[in-house]
DNA sequence: CGTATTGTTGAGTGAGATCAAAACCAGTGG
DNA sequence: CCACTGGTTTTGATCTCACTCAACAATACG
């Protein structure tokens, strides 16, 4: 059993970099979030993780997990769904990296970002505050950054997000939705809310 | 319902397809493998599976799982790592699909079929039964299945596989394993191996 | 057999990469 | 308050890898 980085404040991102430099982010960390924290001292030969700001998270050793899954059947349940909601996010990535071109990929991770924030009441209404670079938005996608801003560009001029500074506005929430086709990935429900609510604290 | 598939024999494969026909394979499944012990907290699965042979396999009902992990550690320790493993498979299929080029891809994809199927004995030395056209390789490349050909045929011609009807063989393993640069994603440990060949009874 | 599915090959095209330069912005220090 | 610095974003021009279209070959199959 591994231990676990409960996330309360910031944001980070797991990636793996090539030794040619090529770089892919597998997914970006915010707060609600858990994650295995071996990456932020071993070198794993599979990914590493990545600050984006400051973080405040906290620590739960291996034998605690163990502890609270057998207690807490509600705290059990928390830890399972974080784990489904995780791989969901990553199957979701999957497709649209494979699948989907340059325009619906970059609508569908405004789309998982803004929901993510939502769920943890992190966006201010159709804003959320974005610290990422679009350099790592484009390792994010797939993409190179140049196209990125292109994308974002093309976004904007058509109305669909508006941005200032480091704070992304979606102002056609449901074009931006519909465009990135895999919206309906990230079943988020009530309940997934305010288990993700609980795990933020 | 949702349960729980082991897969004693034969393979399957998850995907999602859009509503416009574009198609991503999410992940093939062969025996040994587990899918999907998380269903059961998500509402709906995101996804849907196909079978590419004829399969044998158990179902698991949820609360029989419950009951599983509760009562035998070493079952639960089997699932927790069946679980990582995937994840890790997951992880790489991204990597895979946002940062390598075809050439690049397609080794990797011949690497990890090999090498899960050599995991579970199901390797015939260097060579494997492929059951899946090349639509669905194409499929699981995020590539088209005409560039899937020409790959194929390039690695066949540089010497490094070989192909029989339905019989695919890796001739240099050390050469694919190092263009597909994502080979040791896969961290198979003789523990890993022993848990597979158990779930796959 | 004939028919359907799958695989191969060639030609032309295009989405996104790369290269290069300019504009912008946040600190920092004078 | 301004100039200087390094990072980030934008824009234009060009190129390339992989896609599409189309025809044909091979294999599987009733």
């Amino acid at each position: 059993m591994h231990a676990a980085v409960l996330v309360h404040e910031g944001w980070a991102f797991r990636h793996r970099t090539l030794t040619d430099g090529r770089r892919q982010v597998i997914d970006f960390v915010m707060p609600g979030d858990i994650c295995d924290p071996t990456v932020f001292v071993m070198p794993r030969a599979d990914f590493s993780m990545q600050a984006l700001t400051t973080l405040s998270y906290s620590l739960v050793r291996p034998e605690d997990v163990l502890d609270l899954v057998t207690r807490s059947p509600r705290i059990g349940a928390a830890l399972w769904w974080a784990e489904a909601y995780e791989e969901a996010i990553n199957r979701a990535h999957v497709v649209a990296i494979g699948r989907l071109n340059a325009y619906e990929r970059v609508a569908y991770l405004l789309w998982e970002l803004w929901t993510r924030l939502r769920l943890v009441d992190l966006a201010d209404g159709d804003g959320f505050v974005m610290p990422a670079s679009q350099e790592i938005v484009a390792d994010a996608a797939g993409l190179s950054y140049v196209h990125v801003s292109r994308t974002l560009g093309r976004l904007e001029r058509e109305g669909l997000i508006r941005r200032l500074k480091k704070t992304w506005r979606i102002i056609d929430a449901a074009r931006i939705r519909q465009i990135s086709q895999l919206a309906d990935n990230l079943h988020i429900t009530p309940l997934s809310r305010k288990i993700q609510q609980r795990l933020k604290q």
